[in-house]
DNA sequence: CGCATTTGACCGGCGC
DNA sequence: GCGCCGGTCAAATGCG
């Protein structure tokens, strides 16, 4: 038999906070000559409160005196005063708590945009040190060049978006691209803005841009220069939202992880593919725009066809950074350059030579034919096996290895994917060679099986995919990326965990 | 029971 | 104007 506890529990709502959670028990405890107890978490202060409890009922006894009255007046005043005064620091420490919170919020943003820019610079750099000792091969260097061009311009592009000084604007609009230093393009306007302004301008060229089934016109309204900046500029984030970046692997999974978490939201049987096509969204954050597209080729149902759209608008874990500026890079790569078509985004040296090799397929594609600008990595077109053979050796560990990688392309900084991934492709110009020497610089001294099953084991994994299209991505958009610090395309252990199985 | 997925309905753009 | 198509919504369903 439990003991009968006679004491009656009533719940009290927290009247200072409001918050229902923070709901106090008062117990009657009938044992204790109806005193009542009151409980709190915070006991001491509550005591000392309930010592200095103000009815403000003037409860007094008859037979006090006149001087206890004027005194106890007096010590109600105080209080009252008192309690102004505290309500008074109170709300002026929420406001200062508020500035705080705004201080906070611009200073990331600020640290973001810094970091943006430095790596703007360290590509730079990097590129100069490529170009000099390739000058040979300008071929392959002049994508570089450009891509530094792009990259501060991008970082810039972020920053100033809105901001853009349409003065200077329209003075860098009437000197062509080629006549631009990349100093001068990065600090002169050159902002998504101008590009597509520029585009506007450019009418004698009859597709200018590759906006086929209505893009931009009606999504985007045609620019005039009397329109006002933030017209411009939500104009230009609306295009880049439409942007797209595919990434083609082959995988049995129904998703490959990349850092993100996603959330189905449809699915639809496109025209002609049997497969359907499933359509998730970020859910890493509340209103996240990033949308992805995922359906298995056509013609090889192996091949699985990621596209994503958007820019998250919230920070990625370190594991989703590989996939950094993927959709970004690619909006800031079709809509920054000044190429009058696909073709001449093709043929331009936007897109790495070494991308697109003599005789195979390219690696990237710009798709002119989609309502939207696309531009496609194809990670399994694999014309020279021997990096992908050396790179992966059949272990069980591959896994485990592949959360080893991302010193290289995973947990690095970005510039240091760029650099490491720029200076490879000046070099090599080869997909494949950089896969070989990544796995020689993280895999040294494992044993090397020379199977084209482990090819195919490697490129089939989804994490290995997602890093390497976050990286190739990463140069082939100029290394451009969005001072957010967070428009990345990444994984998540969530999806690895359902989604690779 | 809460959350994620499924799936048919719905909507807007586009071509004819 | 109509139908097709891609994309999204939201109720129904499934699952842990």
């Amino acid at each position: 038999m439990e003991p009968v506890d006679h004491r009656r529990v009533v719940n009290e709502m927290d009247f200072f906070t409001g918050d229902q959670s923070s709901i106090r028990h008062v117990k009657a405890d009938d044992d204790d000559d109806h005193h009542v107890k009151i409980e709190s978490e915070h006991p001491g202060w509550l005591q000392d409160q309930a010592e200095d409890v103000n009815t403000c009922l003037n409860l007094l006894t008859t037979n006090s005196t006149a001087s206890e009255k004027s005194s106890r007046n007096l010590k109600e005043k105080q209080r009252v005063n008192q309690l102004a005064d505290v309500r008074a620091e109170l709300e002026r420490i929420n406001a200062e708590n508020q500035r705080l919170k705004l201080s906070l919020s611009q200073v990331n943003n600020n640290y973001y945009a810094l970091q943006m820019h430095l790596v703007s610079l360290m590509q730079r750099q990097q590129n100069r040190i490529a170009e000099s000792s390739e000058a040979n091969n300008t071929e392959i260097d002049r994508p570089m060049e450009d891509k530094t061009h792009g990259e501060g311009t991008v970082a810039r592009q972020f920053m100033d978006l809105g901001q853009a000084a349409k003065a200077e604007k329209d003075e860098v609009l009437e000197s062509s691209s080629e006549d631009r230093s990349p100093e001068l393009s990065a600090s002169a306007g050159n902002t998504i803005v101008e590009s597509m302004d520029r585009r506007e301008k450019n009418s004698t060229t009859p597709e200018c841009f590759p906006h086929p089934q209505g893009w931009p016109p009606k999504k985007a309204p045609k620019f005039n220069n009397t329109s006002k900046d933030t017209e411009q500029a939500q104009q230009t984030m609306a295009m880049i939202r439409r942007a797209r970046v595919s990434v083609r692997a082959r995988s049995e999974a129904s998703m490959i992880s990349d850092g993100c978490q996603w959330r189905k939201y449809g699915q639809k049987m496109a025209k002609g593919n049997p497969c359907p096509r499933a359509y998730y969204r970020c859910t890493m954050a509340t209103g996240c725009p990033v949308r992805k597209q995922v359906q298995r080729c056509a013609e090889d149902t192996t091949i699985l066809v990621t596209t994503y759209e958007g820019n998250h608008n919230h920070p990625l874990p370190p594991a989703a950074m590989a996939m950094a500026s993927t959709t970004s890079a690619a909006a800031s790569t079709l809509l920054s350059g000044s190429m009058p078509s696909a073709d001449g985004i093709m043929n331009s040296n936007l897109v790495p030579k070494g991308m697109m090799l003599p005789g195979s397929p390219s690696l990237v594609t710009l798709s002119a034919s989609a309502p939207f600008p696309t531009l496609t990595l194809d990670l399994t077109r694999n014309p020279n096996q021997r990096p992908l053979n050396q790179f992966h050796p059949i272990s069980p560990h591959w896994p485990h290895s592949l959360s080893s990688l991302p010193p290289h392309l995973l947990g690095q900084p970005i510039y240091n994917q760029s650099k490491l991934l720029g200076n490879f492709l000046s070099s090599q110009g080869n997909i494949n060679e950089l896969c070989g020497h990544l796995a020689q610089n993280q895999m040294r001294g494992h044993p090397v099986a020379d199977t084209a099953a482990t090819a195919a084991a490697i490129t089939a994994d989804p994490n290995f995919t997602a890093a390497l299209a976050a990286a190739i991505t990463s140069i082939i958009g100029n290394s451009h990326r969005d001072n957010s610090g967070g428009n990345n395309n990444s994984t998540t252990s969530r999806n690895t965990g359902d989604n690779n199985t």
